[in-house]
DNA sequence: CTATAGATAATCT
DNA sequence: GATTATCTATAGG
């Protein structure tokens, strides 16, 4: 078995959208050494109405149209930050929201910011994450492989599941939300 | 356990 | 003026 986590390359970025979203499930996220590991993702592209690129490039979403492998962050409901991982192709508008991390590295700083002891809920949302790991708008277009960032791949196959994604209007038959089956850390349970 | 309201601000119609 | 890739507190079963 391999020890030693991979530093994610940029052709790893390059994937279909979807596909990458999949293949982050188990990879390790750290934010200036405070995170875990990747549980829940949901994949978004310009073609797809639930996402914010489907209307094209905005002051906001600048980001997704950015180079790959760097951080796409928003401000949700006008109180909450969400992480993105932009991928796919050059300038396609594609991005991976990070929808939940398992808590590893950094539990009471994580419970500081969070205000909140129980583990299984200090991470279990986007908006949640964001809070815990200190991720806010000064991220946004930040590259993955340099700090405060620290991004690496899981080393082996996992059982990962697809559903619906969570919170949309639009596009919600798309099943392009992705999570580690059985995990206790999603934000709500993925059914078949 | 589920259901619902309220907070709060950029973006969109 | 309406909508939104959310979370929390509170009320009710």
């Amino acid at each position: 078995m391999r020890v030693a986590a991979q530093i994610l390359s940029r052709a790893f970025f390059q994937q279909p959208v979807a596909q990458l979203a999949a293949d982050l499930i188990g990879a390790t996220l750290l934010v200036d050494g405070v995170g875990g590991t990747v549980v829940e993702t949901e994949a978004y592209d310009q073609s797809d109405p639930a996402s914010h690129s489907f209307r094209g490039r905005t002051l906001r979403n600048a980001a997704m149209f950015g180079p790959v492998g760097h951080a796409y962050v928003y401000r949700s409901y006008g109180i909450h930050w969400c992480l993105n991982l932009v991928c796919g192709a050059e300038a396609s508008g594609s991005a991976v929201l990070i929808r939940a991390i398992e808590p590893v590295i950094g539990l009471d700083v994580m419970r500081g910011r969070r205000g909140v002891s129980d583990a299984l809920r200090l991470c279990s949302g986007p908006g949640r994450l964001c809070q815990a790991l200190g991720i806010t708008g000064a991220l946004d277009g930040r590259p993955l492989d340099a700090p405060p960032f620290a991004l690496a791949g899981r080393s082996g196959t996992l059982p990962v599941a697809a559903g619906r994604r969570i919170g949309i209007t639009r596009g919600v038959e798309t099943p392009w939300r992705f999570g580690l089956s059985g995990s206790a850390f999603l934000s709500r349970p993925l059914r078949a």
